[in-house]
DNA sequence: TTGAAAGCGCTAACAC
DNA sequence: GTGTTAGCGCTTTCAA
């Protein structure tokens, strides 16, 4: 049986007060430090967490419901948070609903029995009820990615500006003499979807411009699904001069389509892409992309469910976080100005 | 505050002892049944799992340590895991070490602490000292993927056959006429590259022949790494007839290696990639693989640490678990003797 | 600074 | 089948 601080308080004659302060770094006699310690030791005694969170009413663990595992964006949040609470000594626990609303309610409820101290959550419904038990619950939330306008003033939010990114990215095709810009997206009831559409037509906007509605191919954010909308951009009997495309995934199928067709990148079509391309730049070097801040979202979001785990009461305390995304310019885009 | 057992006892009048035993699925009389459960709806009372856990000393949570989330074998297990665990109402915590041994020893150390009822490993210490702390402790192990040979007899192991599957692959190609075979493995102080190399010299051993050293190549289980030793097969002198390729992401960087040096499949190059292909079967398809049963190693895995949690000193109950892969035979290989 | 004592909410003997 | 009771191992008043 493992060692408990009664154990310590006999071996060393103190109470169980003191050990148990200085267990929480209160401040003990040095003597009774030393003492306490070497107990310790030979007991190989280690806290028991049940007891502290029974009494404590923290399980000191977090809870994440994502939408999907297997997508490099998520998985690169998921490492970054995990890494960063951990240090905290929180634990996470991590639910895939598969894009599955039921699924995904299901997820939240698990968690609020488990009573996690705090909830992350990349939500797959944008209604927001599946929170309910959670808010309830009093646990407090952070959104990751989309937002979700019902929740607005009740959670925390870590976006990053979509509508810019796509914005930038466009115009820059623009500027350089494109007007014919393929634009593959996800699935179109996602927040980001949305407003990486709204940044799209934005540009053309500015411009005066419109596109032609063929040019805007929802996708999946899937590599098969990238690879079918370039497909069918390229088989376009008015190709467009130019693509962007907006996600990681999609890039890399999207870069396999036109690779197989024999179009070379910028020669025969400008290619802008997004995320960690560097990831594999040895695959496709230079290509322009949209850079999202993935390391800064997931220290954002543990940092922010951090705070809010520390003060629960604070309400007040909600804010939706936005943060920036870079548009690295490579050498994928040509400029059809100075030919 | 929420309610507790004690108020479901005062609100029907009812012992303690009889809400806990319903509480656990225990005969109670149907009327007291009926009771208790309109007392439970109308003080929405949940049980709390941290008195429960202090009483069984039972934390109905699972920990997982891998070396990587961002790749698909290893999502795809956890995913299928994390499915069956959570039905049996368990949570999983998982720790990425970045195929760092020191995090690795780390993440074990803090799910001990956390109490976790069963211990989930693909190793990268393959002396599993790193384990130690688990073992004593007396949570069961199981180990997934990856066997750790010193551990034999105390863990239960969950792997594929992988001498085999690299074995059929290779006899395949030789069968075909083929003698010039280039191999693409991961990091070779790692289980499954040993085991599938192992299995790549049987073949040739079988045919008493003998591969040229050249032609296998050690990467890192990545695209980047997958497409950089496609480009150095492809560029070798004396240039293999036919690859093989030992995981889904460099047989993907190989495979854009292959676009992009214009060399097709089947006619200037057999190909044999790795698992869940079908995943973008549009991309590249009708290739000749080899596949892992990935739903089956999940199921598998959360089968045994069940079964180990259950009866937790039944010590006799560890097994290694063998699972086999099947050759897919597809179109990407050439027969060399009927051209 | 320290110690004694009272629980946190549940489970599991044990007696009825 | 049901009720009484004694803890599980910790934290936290409160008094010394």
């Amino acid at each position: 049986m493992a060692a408990t601080m009664k154990d310590i308080a006999r071996l060393t004659g103190l109470g169980l007060a003191t050990i148990s302060k200085y267990m929480n770094g209160g401040t003990v006699r040095p003597k009774n430090k030393k003492l306490i310690e070497d107990a310790v030791k030979e007991l190989r005694f280690v806290p028991n967490e049940f007891a502290r969170s029974l009494k404590t009413s923290l399980s000191r663990t977090v809870g994440v419901v994502i939408p999907e595992l297997g997508n490099q964006f998520i998985t690169s949040i998921i490492t970054t948070m995990d890494d960063m609470l951990r240090k905290h000594d929180y634990a996470v626990i991590v639910c895939d609903c598969r894009t599955d609303a039921k699924r995904e309610r299901e997820a939240v409820s698990f968690l609020v029995h488990k009573r996690v101290d705090g909830l992350i959550n990349m939500s797959t419904d944008q209604s927001g009820e599946h929170l309910k038990p959670a808010l309830e619950a009093g646990i407090p939330i952070v959104l990751v990615d989309r937002m979700v306008k019902p929740l607005t003033g009740k959670v925390s939010a870590v976006v990053v500006d979509n509508v810019d990114a796509a914005e930038k990215a466009t115009r820059y095709l623009i500027e350089s003499g494109h007007t014919d810009i393929g634009l593959v997206l996800g699935n179109d009831c996602i927040y980001t979807t949305q407003k990486r559409r709204d940044g799209y037509l934005n540009a053309y906007a500015e411009f005066s411009l419109t596109p032609r509605e063929e040019l805007i191919r929802f996708s999946d954010y899937t590599m098969e699904g990238g690879y079918a909308a370039m497909k069918r951009l390229i088989s376009l009997p008015q190709r467009p001069t130019a693509v962007f495309v907006t996600n990681f995934e999609m890039t890399l199928g999207a870069m396999i389509a036109l690779n197989e067709a024999q179009l070379r990148v910028p020669e025969n079509m400008s290619f802008i892409g997004f995320d960690k391309l560097d990831l594999f730049g040895a695959v496709f070097p230079n290509l322009t992309l949209v850079k999202q801040p993935q390391n800064a979202i997931g220290e954002c979001v543990a940092k922010q469910i951090l705070r809010l785990m520390a003060d629960p009461h604070a309400d007040a305390l909600h804010q939706i976080i936005t943060l920036a995304t870079s548009l690295n310019v490579g050498g994928s885009t040509r400029d059809l100005r100075t030919p």
